[in-house]
DNA sequence: CGCGGTGTTGAAAATTGTCAATAATTGTGG
DNA sequence: CCACAATTATTGACAATTTTCAACACCGCG
């Protein structure tokens, strides 16, 4: 649990283009960098907040892979976003100054800590910062508004090779391959996510496979036919 | 689709504790008021903004109801929420500096512009503005996990004892009943937001009216069993 | 090398969806 | 104000998708 500080943060960090705004002065990057001196690790299956403590920071993935999820009393857990190096966690803690979700390490990550006054004290002062904090809130409302649709209107195999897609672009964004990757999630994590039981998870991939779009080897995904992966996620395009 | 301009739009408004932060000083609350200076009517069935349309404002809701929606291309819609009186839309337009969604008005309805960039500035000026800004966007952040919770993890019945609670909730805040309620959406539109087909909703109306929880004329709604109610939409109590 | 966690596959069950008929309600125009 | 049309809601019978339960295979690690 202990936090170590480091003296620079973002400048020598090739994801800085995702989390902070571009344009910054000078002046103005060196203030932003001096309000994240916080990183912490947090090793596979750990942690790094839950919900009811209290809110003070937002964390910033510097490395590594997150799952963010709900529980309920009754021992039912809901994963609400799977986080990638780059992405920015803990937003739902500013209304009510607690974190009402989980966020757990699904491998060994290092997260940047933002101290949330004092993004809010400097928004105040470098209009791009406040605007970009909330463009990243906007984005997260979207995207909440894209799972609604998938959870809401599609079936098995729709959410799957939507869920896929929506991986391998965000890894493309961060220079991996737009056509192989592992996932850091198991059968279930995915089901939990797409609303659906590992095994439908598993037998919808074999049938990826059967129709030649995807080959499989366990958590190693090569996504064959991209196309066709894109018509099973986007049934309209199918419609011409 | 005229925009009427009134002198005083705040001071007068009997949901500013929704819309607006407590606690602001008399010169803070008229420039925010300033802000405030137009307002729009919106006629049962009218779209107040539409998916792909340049954002310039957010939207309070003065009066009336709203749905949100997602439109695929092959014809399926997704709602994503319903409004009522005191709630703001369109805060999903700030990423893209456009909407990505329709609002469409389920009654007869007012709405108060709230230009985006006037509100960043002042947000600017006004710390705690600018905190209840991001505490709006959080809060839907927080709505749209619990959304995926219930579209996620939930069945049919637990679904709409979630949602009505939800509904009653909010109506209450308003000083409503909080036991009886007129919808004012169809059974198409409740089973479009909560995954369901219109049959299925219909029938899981009728099992609770059945059971004694409810009773059902048309879209008028009275609760007889709450603590039941809240029973089927919370598993985990009934797990003692 | 064996064990625990993870993944695959089959068969049966359950929930929800689809199709269809009918009823109730609301809106419209004469 | 009434009649008719259109929309919305209810209910039944059957179908489809997904879940449940179970058995087994695979992989990584101590």
């Amino acid at each position: 649990m202990k936090t170590e500080t480091f003296k620079v943060a973002c400048s020598n960090c090739n994801l800085r283009e995702l989390c902070l705004p571009i344009g910054l002065s000078e002046k103005d990057f060196q203030r932003v960098e001096q309000l994240v001196s916080q990183r912490r690790k947090v090793v596979r299956g750990q942690t790094l907040f839950r919900n009811g403590e209290k809110f003070e920071s937002l964390y910033a993935i510097r490395s590594g892979f997150f799952k963010t999820n709900l529980m309920t009393e009754d021992g039912r857990e809901q994963i609400t976003g799977f986080q990638m190096a780059g992405e920015i966690m803990g937003l739902d803690g500013i209304v009510n100054d607690h974190f009402t979700c989980n966020a757990i390490a699904l491998e060994n990550s290092e997260v940047c800590l933002l101290p949330y006054r004092s993004i809010e004290e400097l928004a105040r002062e470098i209009p791009s910062l406040q605007h970009h904090v909330h463009k990243i809130m906007s984005r997260e409302i979207v995207r909440e508004n894209g799972v609604m649709l998938l959870l809401g209107s599609m079936q098995a195999n729709e959410r799957l090779a939507a869920f896929l897609l929506n991986l391998i672009g965000r890894l493309k964004v961060r220079g991996y391959s737009q056509s192989e990757m592992v996932l850091r999630m198991t059968r279930e994590e995915i089901g939990n996510y797409l609303g659906l039981k590992l095994e439908t998870v598993s037998r919808t991939f074999s049938k990826f496979v059967e129709d030649g779009i995807l080959e499989v080897q366990q958590r190693a995904i090569k996504i064959i036919k991209p196309d066709a992966l894109t018509l099973v996620a986007n049934p309209e395009i199918c419609a011409i």
